[in-house]
DNA sequence: CGTGAAGTGGGGAATTGTGGTGAATTGTGG
DNA sequence: CCACAATTCACCACAATTCCCCACTTCACG
């Protein structure tokens, strides 16, 4: 999605126990329901928002963060095509849901083509928001990232 | 102390409490919990993060460390697609867990696979945190340690 | 030995994952 | 504008898993 301004600079950090992390796979029934992990689940009680991730995956975040980014989206200049562009891409990809009684969400079918997802996805969690991956498509991203991970960090500067 | 040998925490000096030191096996049961060193159990109280390491092994912090890697990372650029990667890479394989009663941490199977960890483990104190190796990985590692200490210092550019 | 702490295993209760059924809603053609 | 089919929605049910607590055994130390 080419470079998209600063919007990493306008989320705040997130403390330990509020912050997204592990792997999860779920199957999806043929409504298009997927199970949020359990124990994230009241950080989205009230709502959550799930659009086209940068990568090949659906992106899902609680709504004071996406309204955060929401914000600063709007705040760019609208006379730069670029600010158009990425406006249109983010909010025209975007559906806010709600989980049913048992902590699923419908992903509609147009996330799921772009995300190639079919019947089994994997939920990983991303310090400030949840991501859908197709399991095949995810194996592949996390080899990547196990053969690059070292540099990557490097490159970076940074320890773990 | 049984078969959960003491094998390397000789010359540890008490008092010394906010650094990880030595070497502990302990066995993992079906349920996949492994008990962590009893002397290490109060840094933990309140919650620790498991991860995968760099290596072929699992590494464990107590929250406030976690955190100072996490807000490296996430000042990062999220624009450019190595800094996700990394961000995957770290927050993905990365679990919030607490001890249970016994003191014991349930090691997600991701992880275990990972490590290739079955019903062995040695624990390894690393300074600021702990590593969980599988027993043979871990004879390996420390045999390599032992033939090339004094190359491996060089290499790493560390005047002792 | 007695006592306490640590390592290990197991069992019952609560939670979670997953599929389904009937009511409400939407879209479409008459 | 109405009727009817198709879809969506909200809730229910059950199997499987996970969680939490308890119990036993071994070892260290008086």
């Amino acid at each position: 999605m080419g470079n998209c301004g600063e919007l990493w600079a306008l989320w705040e950090p997130r403390g330990v126990w509020d912050m997204f992390l592990g792997e999860y796979e779920y199957n999806i029934d043929q409504k298009g329901r997927v199970a949020i992990p359990a124990r994230f689940r009241d950080e989205f009680r009230g709502g959550l928002v799930v659009a086209r991730g940068y990568d090949r995956c659906i992106v899902v975040y609680p709504l004071p963060e996406w309204q955060r980014m929401a914000d600063k989206i709007t705040s760019l200049p609208l006379t730069r095509q670029t600010s158009r562009r990425l406006s249109r891409a983010t909010f025209a990809s975007a559906y806010n849901l709600e989980l049913d009684r048992q902590g699923r969400v419908i992903i509609p079918a147009s996330l799921r083509d772009y995300a190639g997802i079919r019947d089994s996805a994997v939920i990983v969690g991303v310090h400030n928001c949840l991501e859908i991956w197709d399991k095949d498509l995810w194996a592949a991203e996390k080899s990547i990232m196990t053969e690059q991970a070292a540099e990557i960090a490097e490159a970076a500067e940074v320890a773990l």
